[in-house]
DNA sequence: TAATATGTATTACAATATAATACAAAATGT
DNA sequence: ACATTTTGTATTATATTGTAATACATATTA
């Protein structure tokens, strides 16, 4: 939860539209239906507010109504927004095939993602065998201190950006090994600013070596990076960085964006 | 475009929400980046108001703006909604591992779609090698007469229904091969329903033959398909047939979501 | 450099969204 | 099976919020 900050309050602001959207975006893991009440208390806006825009979401086509249960879900309709954005993001499909080609030499799972607030984004993922299916949703968001991912793109900003990041993003606990102490997070930035990738180990899932190297504009801006998983049953540090990491890091230079 | 029927104009209906929303899903395929008066123009809304909205969506995040341009760009909060709908949907959860290890084992192209409207939406896309970059990307909707998914699905209602939408339903060319004659969609309904599985050939795209199975609930309401494509220069129908057709409907049979 | 198109800001007005309230229909517990 | 609570639906008078007109500023084009 953000605190609140509301936007000023000025006669180009129409603020139906955020509480519309407030209840468009109430949705998540851990909230796959509800009821009227809910949405109201979820949201915050009183039973009124919630039963009218709740109403127009439906008969928009946004929400599905449990005629039973009269409880609502997101449909379908909430991937024409996945279409629109991924058609509009040329990094997106400047890199697509390359990651297809490097998930088929591989033979393992491989992500892109971008940076988003404080925290990186999963744009592409090509899931190998065996990925779980968290890993292999896309929207999904992870802490960019927490992330492979976002370590690594870190590492690309100036020192006064990383030590402010560092103490002021936002960590989350994935498992019993997710590093808490932002000492440690600073010191594996430095690392993969020195070789020019991000290994991790049990992070976010408890079985899984990540492996993410950054793609930069020409002037050395980064905006995305890839990101690959290997299960800890099969794979050492050691041998992941011998036999991976070289087709990661070299696919990644590859895609350089225009501006 | 709908011949815009306005959803009756009673006060649990807000209007400006509807107008929000307009401007969201202005975006397309061929609508990546629009100045203000385009989205005017686009969304039927006055300058006014269409200033009001996309100043909203801006600051709410939703709407990246090009500094120097000033035209506008869905915002990776686009993709909150797809993880928040995947995440809703049991069916995805479900077929995921099986479609992951069906592409593993086919080394191809594998796609899970669901019918919305007259359409088919790609819902899970695992692309194989060389994969064009349409064909890799979620939300995507093509009419459901076209695609072999949509007959397939199609192929397992009542005669009434299937000949109504056979007439009704919308067609749309996408090569020199889309069949345009209603006759013959019927005839490739009605052998899917036969065989319980539907082949099409060049129908979307100019080199490529696709394979689709329905997936039905116990009581047998389709409800998806899995549908596999497979490049026109390796593969002959009756290598497809051989050699594909029993896996993808027996996975597709292994999947019997509840209800 | 002028002319045109496009984006930004301001304001007075009224239409639209609001909150309160009442009613209906389920769900829950005894 | 009944009473009680919770949740969803419908109605209405009121003023807050969104509106359209207009003016100004900034780009783009000729």
């Amino acid at each position: 939860m953000t605190d609140r900050v509301k936007p000023r309050q000025n006669t180009l602001y129409v603020s139906s539209l955020e509480k519309g959207l407030r209840i468009l975006e109430v949705f998540s893991e851990d909230k796959l239906e509800l009821g009227l009440t809910e949405i109201a208390r979820e949201t915050g806006l009183d039973k009124s507010a919630a039963q009218r825009f709740v109403n127009t979401l439906h008969q928009l086509g946004y929400l599905d109504k449990n005629a039973e249960t009269r409880r609502y879900r997101p449909s379908l309709k909430y991937l024409d927004m996945a279409y629109a954005y991924l058609w509009s993001d040329n990094l997106v499909q400047l890199a697509m095939p390359r990651l297809i080609e490097l998930s088929r030499q591989l033979q393992q799972t491989i992500n892109m993602a971008r940076p988003i607030e404080q925290e990186i984004m999963y744009v592409v993922r090509i899931p190998g065998y065996r990925t779980s299916y968290g890993a292999s949703v896309i929207g999904r968001r992870v802490p960019a201190l927490t992330a492979s991912s976002g370590r690594v793109i870190l590492s690309r900003q100036d020192d006064a950006t990383i030590h402010n990041c560092v103490n002021e993003w936002p960590l989350k606990r994935y498992t019993p090994w997710t590093t808490m102490d932002r000492g440690q997070i600073l010191e594996s930035i430095m690392v993969a600013r020195e070789k020019g990738y991000c290994m991790s180990l049990r992070e976010v899932l408890p079985d899984e070596i990540n492996i993410a190297a950054p793609i930069c504009t020409l002037d050395g801006t980064p905006v995305a990076a890839i990101h690959c998983s290997l299960p800890i049953i099969r794979w050492t540090m050691e041998q992941a960085e011998q036999e991976i990491v070289p087709h990661i890091v070299e696919t990644a230079r590859s895609i350089s964006p225009p501006r």
